[in-house]
DNA sequence: ACCAACTTTGGTCAAGCGTATAATTTTGGT
DNA sequence: ACCAAAATTATACGCTTGACCAAAGTTGGT
């Protein structure tokens, strides 16, 4: 069964890249704090993210807390940027070690999200990540960039299954592709009502998107609706 | 031009039902409150809503708000329940309005979803239903229920282009379908990077569904990958 | 005009919040 | 073993929060 080196994949779940200078005991800390963080906001949304509830978790003061994150604005944007930079490590690592043609590739692409989304982390943390987003420009940006990165190995499928499109046709087939498989999170993704339907709505994304990928051609994108 | 009433419509902000009781003055302080929370909410976010913010929008006393919801989550939930009772409300109105086969519904369905993610109050609001539904059984079970009257016209469309289809195949594929359009808001929705190729989307959107919807099988969704 | 029901005021309360700082303990190279 | 740097503690400040309540004001049917 080939599925497994996918199936059982799951995202690492914070890439932490700083500290060169300290003690080990100070990279611990700081780790420590951003794990706590992001439990909080997985188990509690991150309206329960406070100085205090991370410090109670992690069992230290808050101003030890507040030694490692001057101010809630800096932990809040460290802590998604080590979640979102995760998503990127493993997202990268999964899509390039395969090399089987772009139809299989784009099957592995739908499969590794369908299996992200069912993860409890990916479907609390990525609803905050874009309401977040909504309020703050620094996060929309990291988001964006995030996202942009993902579709990266969509733009290489479709380009071999569909050379003749522009480039701005391409990148918008590939958002769609991207944005219907994001959807999915609210409505199948952990303990959602349509968990149980995810092999069934895998089934849907390939056949939809192989077919359109390998079908659409510029005229159907830039038609004017009357 | 038939798009015209199709492409005005934007969704009336709250629905309220309540408030038999009471004097008029009653019923104003109390839609007064839901409105400025509205406001809050898609300006600045869930963690803007404060009861003294409220009290200082509406001019009024703190005591005065908890006067009409005597608890924070009280007043939350009846916010977000006549959001979304507006929501419901309005699409039933635009999508029954019409009868002019299925596959022009359809088409007109991703058109008032294109054309409502649109919206500044969309796009700000529904990620924050999101991000709420994954921490409150209450809010979750609401926003079910509003998808779930959302998708009836999507299932009556895919009953008569696609007949073979058994029930949970069918109400499959409508989520599919629904989902897509529900991630686009991330994407292309207000003052969001892809907003200027909503036209694009719509076109690859319209059509992706309409072939989906036509041409898929029993066995396509039920297909077992090895 | 009355008056009970409804609405509004203004204040208090404890709890939690982000932040700051001085004192103490721990670390690890020398 | 020493000791400067790093980490941790304990505590405090000012502010906001949800909530509670008694008193005063307003409404509108009778």
């Amino acid at each position: 069964m080939e599925g497994i080196d996918v199936e059982s994949i799951t995202v690492k779940d914070l890439k932490i890249t700083r500290r060169d200078e300290g003690y080990s005991r100070g990279r611990e800390g700081y780790e420590q704090i951003l794990h706590a963080s992001l439990n909080l906001l997985v188990d509690e949304g991150y309206k329960a993210i406070s100085f205090r509830r991370i410090a109670k978790a992690c069992d230290m003061n808050v101003g030890n807390v507040t030694y490692y994150f001057k101010t809630k604005e800096d932990l809040i944007r460290q802590l998604l940027d080590a979640i979102i930079s995760s998503y990127e490590d493993e997202f990268l690592k999964i899509m390039t070690l395969t090399k089987r043609g772009p139809e299989r590739q784009l099957e592995k692409y739908v499969t590794v999200i369908i299996n992200d989304i069912a993860t409890r982390k990916t479907t609390r943390v990525f609803p905050e990540l874009w309401a977040l987003a909504n309020h703050d420009a620094f996060i929309a940006e990291r988001v964006q960039e995030m996202y942009d990165r993902a579709r990266v190995t969509i733009n290489k499928i479709i380009t071999e299954l569909n050379p003749e499109l522009s480039d701005e046709e391409r990148e918008t087939v590939a958002l769609f592709i991207s944005a219907s498989m994001e959807g999915l999170t609210v409505f199948a993704g952990y303990e959602k009502p349509w968990a149980g339907n995810r092999a069934f709505l895998k089934n849907i994304a390939i056949l939809t998107f192989t077919n359109l990928v390998k079908t659409i051609r510029s005229k159907d994108i830039q038609k004017i609706r009357s």
